[in-house]
DNA sequence: ACTTTATGTTAAGAATTCGTAAAGTTTGAA
DNA sequence: TTCAAACTTTACGAATTCTTAACATAAAGT
């Protein structure tokens, strides 16, 4: 079976703990954050397939999070729901301004919340976590694993999102500034030759053709078939 | 000539070949989908430069259909206007927010319908990152390539900047300093020849003929056509 | 025609950017 | 704790890209 992976975002401990009790309990994989700045952090690390976040929070407020998350090309599948209020209407504009999917509206009831869970993740299954290619070559997410040829090569986390960032939009040049922010995230800093060598081992596991240098600008990935 | 591709969504299928047969005559590109889940299928494999979707529809709405092809970054230049009969605003208000673009209402005038989809696609013409030329030549800058006659051609940077200024605006003249402060920079200083070493090298790549020089003026690409 | 001025051309070498191996550091599992 | 895998840094080499310089050619002015 393969467990969606959710992350839930409140700052209300208290909702956090009953959530995460009850999910897990469904089968679900869960991650918590307590504010949004944490959130984002948190899903660039553990790409939940959706995220349940409250609009009013400290630190980032829901919005701003989300506006985030959707900047990053690795989270692109990833449905974002807000909690709110009913009575936080405004909310709901500047909420699917900024991207997200869904809403559900405080108080919570646990039924209503199960169902609507498992009609956001069917439709995004639907769409598939394998991200394919007319070429020879797909990403599979939930295995985490690259399938070249029907043989699978299985990649540590930093090379596999860098092939997967790449991979999301074959033959798109992605600068360094845009790997970094996506794979590493906006505060981390790392060396200028960190990319390069897990494009190195990156060529060496999958061959030397797949990834081109664009010198002074970036990388892309060269779909074969074009 | 570069024809617009237009996905035409309707459960009427009476509808669907009256605008059809219309706009292909017109010189458009057409596509049909007749509900809102065939459309998002059809939008991903297309990517049409405009969706005409009708509200009301079977198996899957308007509102959720545009809501889920808002998700999908290859997308993110449609335009998409929903058909709508007069009376039904409320889903004015919740297609704005799913993402849509404008609002034709039913029933349909084809003098309006035709002066309506030639302005948003040329407002869209302007905004997108691909500039088109009534030539058969262009610029890709996701991918970073000039294309050519269907053929990729890659440039280093400083080449691919100075054909992306000349075919920004195409006979146009650029004079040395606008090209210089462009591409370079305010700050940066560089000899005199500098800029005609870089035509040299695009004149040899993309051929002798498209970028003239206007003696103690500057340079400017030729639009072949016209 | 002659001179001036602007641009064209070529090749060399600077400058920049990237590649790579190896060593160092962190992380997580046993 | 210990070890191995993953990740990052370092240091230098290699490749490409960019600029310069020197001279050629072409257009414009006198």
């Amino acid at each position: 079976m393969t467990s969606h992976k959710i992350l839930l975002v409140d700052d209300d401990e208290d909702i956090l703990d009953l959530l995460e009790y009850n999910l897990t309990k469904e089968g679900y994989s869960v991650e918590t954050a307590m504010n949004g700045k944490l959130a984002v952090e948190k899903a660039i690390k553990f790409i939940p397939d959706l995220i349940i976040m409250d609009v009013m929070m400290p630190e980032m407020d829901g919005i701003e999070a989300c506006a985030e998350i959707r900047q990053n090309a690795l989270l692109s599948n990833t449905i974002i729901t807000f909690l709110t209020a009913r009575s936080e209407d405004y909310s709901q504009i500047a909420g699917f301004d900024a991207g997200a999917d869904d809403y559900i509206t405080k108080p919570i009831k646990p039924k209503v919340l199960f169902s609507k869970i498992k009609g956001l993740l069917r439709r995004n299954t639907k769409e598939t976590n394998k991200v394919e290619l007319s070429s020879n070559m797909f990403i599979d997410r939930e295995k985490y694993v690259v399938m070249q040829n029907g043989i699978e090569i299985s990649l540590p986390k930093k090379e596999f999102e860098l092939i997967s960032l790449l991979m999301s939009r074959p033959n798109n040049v992605f600068t360094r500034e845009k790997i970094f922010s996506s794979v590493w995230g906006e505060d981390i800093v790392v060396g200028d030759r960190t990319i390069d060598v897990h494009i190195r081992k990156l060529r060496e596991k999958i061959g030397e053709d797949y990834i081109k240098t664009v010198k002074g600008v970036g990388y892309k990935f060269i779909d074969v078939e074009n």
